[in-house]
DNA sequence: ATAGCTTCCGAACACTTGTTTTGTCAAGTA
DNA sequence: TACTTGACAAAACAAGTGTTCGGAAGCTAT
C-alpha cells in the first residue's frame, strides 16, 4: 500500500509547523495552530495532527504541551552528520598559537566538521586552525587550508603535529621525529630545512587529524 | 564586568535542557526539571531558569509551556552554518562516474559541507565524490579525499575538473586547458602524462571548488 | 437512497504548566 | 547589630493546552 498523501490543510499545518519551530525553536500549540491557520476548532487540528502523525511526518509527545517535534528537523541530527569545534587562530612558521585551554571555548567561531571526516564522538579534544604559509605544502596542505587538530602532548615519529618551540615562543605545523635525544622538526617542504632542538624544548600541543580546503 | 560563571545547580539544569531537547525534540517543563533533578521546589527552578537566561544560555519564550529553547541548538542552525551535498560516488581514472542527473538525490549518501569551506547559499548544484588514485597528487587530493564539484559544463583554462571522454567512457579529475583547437587535460602528478584529446570528446562534468581530508 | 467513512464543528473538561506570593536561612556588609 | 542580597522552600493561583464527545456535512460505493 503506498504511503498516502498529505491533505492540504494537512500541508499547510505541517509547513506552518516547521517554520514554527524554525522561528522560536519551540513547537506550536494546538491553538497556535487553530488560530494562525483559520481553522474553526481545536478538535479539528487534533484530528489531523494525528494523520500527520500516522503518516510519519511529525513526532508527537503524548498529552503533554507542544509536543510536536519534526523528525528531519530534530536537534539530534546537530550532533550526527556532523560535529562543531572551536577555531582557535592561525597557526603560521613563527607566530604563537593561543593555548587552547585558556582560550573562551565559549565565544570562539566554530567550524562544521563532517561526520565522514571526523566522527562526531570522536572531536572531543579536537579545534581547527587556519594555515599561513606553504611549509606542509608537500603533506597536501596549502595556505588558506583549515586543519584539524586532537589535543595531545606526545606523538609518534612521522605524525604532523602543532609543536611549541618554548625558547623561540613560537608555534609551527610540522612532522614530528624522535632522534637520538633530539627532536626533529620536519617541514613538508623541499625548500625548507628540518629544525632540531632538545626535547625540553618543545611542546606539542596537538597532532593533525583533518584538513579541509575551499577552492572557491 | 567579566561574565559571571553557572553555579553548580545551573550548570546541571542546563545539561539537563539540552539533553531533554536532543533526545526528545522539545523543552522540559518546570517540572520535568524539578523532578529529574531532585529540586525541592518549582520556584526554584523558575529563579535559576532567569539566571541562565541572563547569562544567554537559554532562551525563554515568556509565560508559555515547554518554552525554553537553547540557541546553540537551535534548528535554524540546521541551514546557517554548514549545508549538505549528495555524495555522487567515487572517481577514479578510469572508471565511469554515475551521471548526476540520473542519481536519485534523495537517497544519495550525503556529506556536510562546512560554511567556511563553501557558503551553504552556494551550494547549488554542488556534489561530492571521493577520489581513488593519485592523479592529482600534485594538487594536493590525495587518495580517500572528498572533492566537491559545482555541476558545470564549461570551464576555464586551469580550472580543475570531472571531465568524461565520451569515446573512452571514462571519467577523469584533471586540470583542463584548451590549446588550439583540442583539449589538454593535465594530471598534477609528475609521473603521468596528459591527455590531448578534441573538444567534441570530453564533456565536463563539474568543477571543483573544495578538498576534505581525513587523517584519522 | 442508505450505509459507512472521512473530515469538520463547537463546547466543555481536566490536566499541565509557568507564575506569584510569602517565608526562611545563610552570607555578606556598613 | 541591622540591613541587604542570593538562594531556596511550600503552596496556591491563573492560564495555557490537549482531549473528548455528540453531532453535522460531504463523499463514496453498493
Amino acid at each position: 500500500m503506498p504511503r498516502r498523501e498529505m491533505s492540504d490543510r494537512q500541508e499547510k499545518m505541517y509547513q506552518y509547523i516547521v517554520s514554527f519551530i524554525k522561528e522560536r525553536g519551540i513547537s506550536p500549540s494546538i491553538r497556535d495552530i487553530q488560530r494562525d491557520l483559520d481553522i474553526s476548532s481545536t478538535s479539528v487540528v487534533s484530528y489531523n495532527l494525528e494523520v500527520l502523525e500516522k503518516l510519519g511526518k511529525i513526532v508527537r509527545n503524548d498529552k503533554i504541551s507542544r509536543g510536536i517535534s519534526i523528525p528531519d528537523l530534530s536537534p539530534a541530527l546537530l550532533s550526527q552528520n556532523f560535529g562543531r569545534v572551536p577555531l582557535l587562530g592561525t597557526i603560521t612558521a613563527g607566530s604563537p598559537l593561543p593555548d587552547p585551554e585558556e582560550v573562551n571555548l565559549d565565544q570562539a567561531e566554530q567550524v562544521t566538521v563532517p561526520a565522514n571526516i571526523v566522527p562526531p564522538n570522536r572531536l572531543n579534544g579536537v579545534y581547527a586552525l587556519r594555515v599561513r604559509g606553504q611549509s606542509m605544502i608537500d603533506a597536501l596542505i596549502d595556505d588558506g587550508d583549515y586543519v584539524l587538530l586532537r589535543f595531545q602532548e606526545t606523538a609518534e615519529n612521522g605524525q604532523m603535529v602543532a609543536a611549541r618551540l618554548i625558547d623561540e615562543n613560537a608555534v609551527t605545523l610540522k612532522k614530528f621525529y624522535r632522534e637520538n635525544g633530539r627532536i626533529r622538526l620536519q617541514p613538508a617542504n623541499a625548500t625548507m630545512q628540518p629544525i632540531y632542538t632538545s626535547p625540553e624544548n618543545v611542546q606539542i600541543q596537538g597532532r593533525v587529524i583533518g584538513v579541509l580546503r575551499s577552492l572557491l
